[in-house]
DNA sequence: CATATGTCCTGAGAGC
DNA sequence: TGCTCTCAGGACATAT
């Protein structure tokens, strides 16, 4: 499930198609249902047709390249979604293709054109591809839906968004509105590494938790891109070069469920469900809230 | 406003 | 072997 470090992932394995135009932009037909598209394929395709890529950047977990007509193409991967570049042959559940040309291809005095051909694949068809202008790019992405990234958050401002909440805090790491970027695996891994219980209320951290928290979710983030992300069991994410991810083989709790905690080499890993969604802990280094 | 629940979707895996 | 069932969860809509 693509989440911050494998959205980062993609960003860098797309920053290639900068400065190219897109001469071509469809969807392979196919049997499936379609994905959500806005505007719809009709309208959004040909729109893409001779616009120059100005930037490729990430929000949260979306992917957006930005255009030379102030517009936005939006990429949320979701639960499946990811892209490739370049690949070999079209695959199954195809959502997007993007053929770019590079208009000044760089070390080639002699002017080749060169091409990349961006693909958007998404197999249980959760995700979605929007084309927004700059208005909508300011109010969608904008501080009222999608908060600070998790690596840009101070431990303050982290602190100051939750700990009025009543919730659990592996829970409010989840809401994309008061932090971006955190999804299932990380929210989990974060909380470990920080010896947070996962239904730790909100308002009962302290001060010295926040802080510590911050500082884990900031580690946990940036050596989860340093590994191009996590490759489940499932094989749903990879990168855009089609190579798995390595950093599940580092996770310390995450699908871990009955092994030895690494961190005290006592406690047995459990799995809990918290907001429908399993959450691993070790019950020895997060010994449960007071109260629970 | 905060929080809880239902919905979307497909393929993998379990169980019979 | 082949069928049916359950599960995975990010974002959003709707309800409380």
């Amino acid at each position: 499930m693509p989440e911050l470090p494998e959205v980062e992932t993609m960003r860098r394995g797309v920053r290639p198609l900068v400065g190219g135009t897109i001469i071509e932009a469809f969807c392979p037909p196919s049997h499936h249902h379609p994905i959500k598209y806005r505007p719809p394929p009709e309208t959004l395709f040909p729109a893409l047709v001779g616009r120059s890529i100005r930037a490729v950047e990430r929000c949260g977990k979306r992917l957006l390249l930005r255009l030379d007509n102030d517009h936005a193409l939006v990429i949320e991967p979701r639960m499946t979604g990811r892209v490739s570049l370049n690949p070999p042959q079209l695959p199954s559940h195809t959502r997007l293709v993007l053929r770019v040309r590079m208009t000044q291809p760089r070390g080639n005095r002699k002017g080749a054109p060169v091409e990349h051909t961006m693909i958007f694949r998404d197999v249980r068809g959760l995700g979605a591809v929007h084309l927004l202008d700059a208005n909508s790019c300011r109010t969608e992405l904008g501080p009222q839906n999608i908060g600070p990234d998790a690596l840009d958050i101070s431990w303050q401002e982290l602190r100051d968004r939750l700990r009025h909440r009543k919730c659990a805090i592996k829970v409010a790491l989840l809401d994309q509105r008061a932090i971006a970027g955190v999804g299932n695996i990380y929210a989990s891994e974060a909380l470990h590494l920080a010896r947070i219980h996962p239904t730790t209320p909100c308002h009962l951290i302290s001060n010295r938790r926040w802080r510590t928290l911050q500082q884990a979710l900031h580690l946990v983030l940036e050596e989860a891109i340093a590994k191009q992300g996590s490759t489940l069991s499932d094989g749903a994410y990879i990168t855009p070069s089609d190579e798995a991810g390595r950093y599940q083989d580092e996770h310390r709790v995450y699908q871990r469920t009955g092994e030895r905690c690494i961190q005290c080499r006592r406690g047995i890993i459990r799995r809990i469900i918290l907001g429908q969604r399993s959450t691993f802990y070790c019950p020895v280094c997060q010994p449960a809230p007071r109260g629970s």
